[in-house]
DNA sequence: CGTCTCATTGAGCTATATCAACATCCGTGG
DNA sequence: CCACGGATGTTGATATAGCTCAATGAGACG
């Protein structure tokens, strides 16, 4: 937990961060990022490690730059709900709740900045854009948030794979992955449990597709997807607003 | 869509607003209340009237100040999904988004607080209180959609309807409504588009809770529920953070 | 009083969960 | 290099929660 360790080249960190253009600090100018660089620390996470847990104190709002983490929910017997994952460039956090409302988990080695509450609140008053870009984050998760309920609580199994597919290709394109053969970030059975599914299922849905031809599949790497007829996929993850 | 109307008592209206201390609003002093009357207005829905679709440009936030709306999204077969409920002191709308992501539809007469999305930004300026309390109310919003993908992806049907009581039982205690008999603002096909089932097994749930001796209904009145055993309900809700 | 909407209840159906077997990959240690 | 064990994934057989379809009743409203 070594939160508040200097940096010797502090000034230089942010200038130089990998998500630069991508997390809530894109909002800013490159000669405003000192401000930020004071109060961030950079946190490392080994594959598993909890990087929080619902009810946590909400102290800290977090940007992903390497690796990636997984966000949940669960029930006291147990039954675990995925929210979101997060990749290199996501914004985690919330700027005015006391506690977090979800865990957080490292699916992979993970590097993380740390924004403690406070501090970047006051960043806040002095530039507005920052805290615009932060709501916009929040609204976009929103946005993800209930594009996830329409998901779960209306689309068949099939629809619910499909579209998470789609929303990972696309997801892909905008970071600038690659995504001719796509590399998931989950297993199936933490894609069950984003899309309230069980693993058995996601994989017979995964097959299904495979069958009629929509993806291939890896053989032996079951999370390298390649996307044949991405209209047709479209087509059975019934996206999009109705007519 | 008298939307820019002019209104001969302007300035007292918000001062006078009967959602002054719930709404947006709560976070501006008494003296700046009429920076937003300024720019506010009214508006009135009959039952059943469109307020905005999924798609439409985002030019307006709403507060609701008398009434209830359904916020849901559709997909191109008609199946649909609610994902809020609107009432007195309830917020709607994005703040960082050029359109909407779903459709808000009244349920019953409803009145509208309008802010017009430019000119309310341009208000944070002078006191980020109100954009404090903005971004406040979207992660509550975060929060409830959040809530509610663990609640339609892992819960079963009579542990959602349970929960869904509660957090009725709840919001009136919150806002001071009567919670004795306490009046449920959908029908039993709307719960179910809300908690991702149907109207029948809603009903059958609702049935099942009531033999259960945890909630009474009134007779021929399916939408008045009086609470025998909060926390028996409580249970079978399966609420909490886990241990 | 019809007629409409909403709620309830029953009977059967089906999508998905559950349980179980097996395959594959990967790392570890002999 | 190979044998082993533990993840992970696939596939099959069966169970079941919740859906669909259908009938009925009870308020509300003209």
């Amino acid at each position: 937990m070594n939160r508040l360790q200097a940096c010797p080249a502090a000034a230089a960190r942010c200038s130089k961060c990998a998500v630069r253009r991508l997390a809530i600090c894109a909002a800013l100018e490159e000669s405003d990022l000192g401000e930020m660089d004071e109060i961030m620390t950079h946190k490392h996470l080994d594959a598993g490690q909890v990087l929080l847990l619902e009810g946590d104190y909400a102290a800290y709002v977090a940007n992903v730059l390497k690796g990636a983490l997984k966000v949940f929910k669960s029930l006291p017997d147990g039954r675990t709900q995925l929210l979101r994952i997060l990749l290199p460039g996501d914004f985690l956090g919330a700027t005015s709740r006391d506690h977090y409302g979800y865990s957080a988990v490292a699916l992979t080695d993970t590097e993380l900045c740390l924004l403690p509450h406070r501090p970047l609140v006051s960043v806040f008053q002095a530039h507005p854009e920052l805290e615009e870009s932060v709501r916009a984050h929040i609204e976009d998760e929103l946005a993800e948030a209930q594009e996830q309920v329409l998901s779960i609580g209306r689309k068949t199994a099939l629809e619910r794979v499909a579209g998470f597919l789609l929303a990972r290709r696309q997801h892909a394109l905008r970071v600038g992955n690659s995504v001719d053969p796509l590399k998931l970030p989950l297993t199936r059975s933490e894609i069950g449990e984003y899309l309230g599914l069980t693993t058995e299922t996601v994989s017979r849905c995964m097959t299904r597709l495979k069958t009629k031809g929509v993806i291939s599949l890896a053989p032996g790497h079951a999370e390298i997807v390649t996307f044949n007829d991405v209209e047709r996929l479209s087509d059975l993850a019934s996206a999009g607003v109705p007519a």
